[in-house]
DNA sequence: ATTATTATTGATATTGATTATCATTATCAT
DNA sequence: ATGATAATGATAATCAATATCAATAATAAT
């Protein structure tokens, strides 16, 4: 079963969102500030991706003088508690791997790097299946794989 | 079915992805350099991704004058000609999305960035199956889905 | 309510990766 | 060999992200 779990700006438990995001800050030790509450509204309203210098930029229309390290401070206390996710956009981040002709996907070891591709996904169809269910029509997806390769597991037991 | 594609230093036909690719380079106009040589000899040679920087500095043992913007500019013709994947890292990259309570995945319109989280995925449990074939233990996964939101197919169609 | 404690803020400076510029050099078709 | 020009690398510029620190604001204690 495919859920769809979005909230979007026109939900009008958007504002709960906000008050739950406050109240967990509190909770952990974090004080409520007004330019973190504007910071929170931002993302919480938001139905897209934000980069720090767009939250930065719609934060201010409330919150002038906020600074764009706030902002950053922000960004890493909401990741800490889960709040938030960071996601990659295509052609971002420069690590650069030799592809393999074809369709194909990475596992990488999160110890020593090394990679290895795979292709044969079953899930390949599910993902049409998804998007469709939600009103998109795909155009690609991205895949990766973490774990520790062989060696270096077997040099986790020895220690 | 999963198929290792991987070819690994180890690998006595890495001379002959070297050559394809110098092959591929020459064909579509790029002239072969020494400098670009030593690059492609670090890339096809290593088993993991690698930053501009690490290549920069591995290629330099073997073409001391290299600079690093020849680097920059031969990742783009190899992306452009489909030799080289860019690898995202966990923990880089920096648009942030409000996340849900439990384990989900997004949906994102290429057009317009407008995004849903998604959960009930078939294929988590075929993960480990391909890591295990691979000799990983799996620790985690990256998945993302792109295409078309129904606004942005609405609009497209208008033109 | 007042005060004391200290987490938070934002101005400023710094770092570090990526991109732009341009005179010099090397490749390759002729 | 020669010439056209693609490619190179030194240098400078840009831009995001991080570090520093005195001033400020939030919270707990009184
Ligand atoms: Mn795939
Ligand atoms: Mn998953
Ligand atoms: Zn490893
Ligand atoms: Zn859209």
């Amino acid at each position: 079963m495919i859920i769809n779990i979005n909230n979007n700006m026109e939900n009008p438990n958007t504002v709960t969102i906000q008050k739950e995001w406050e109240r967990q800050l509190q909770q952990t030790g974090s004080r409520l500030t007004e330019p973190r509450r504007a910071i929170l509204k931002v993302i919480t309203e938001s139905d897209h991706p934000l980069t720090p210098i767009q939250i930065y930029d719609q934060a201010r229309q409330s919150e002038p003088y906020l600074g764009l390290v706030t902002v950053y401070r922000t960004i890493e206390i909401l990741e800490n508690l889960h709040l938030i996710d960071r996601i990659h956009n295509l052609g971002q981040c420069q690590t650069i791997f030799r592809g393999t002709s074809g369709h194909q996907h990475l596992l990488t070891c999160t110890q020593c790097g090394s990679s290895v591709h795979f292709e044969g996904l079953l899930a390949e169809a599910q993902f049409e299946e998804i998007a469709a269910f939600n009103g998109y029509k795909i155009s690609g997806h991205w895949l990766q794989l973490y774990g520790l390769c062989q060696q270096c597991l077997k040099e986790e037991h020895e220690n």
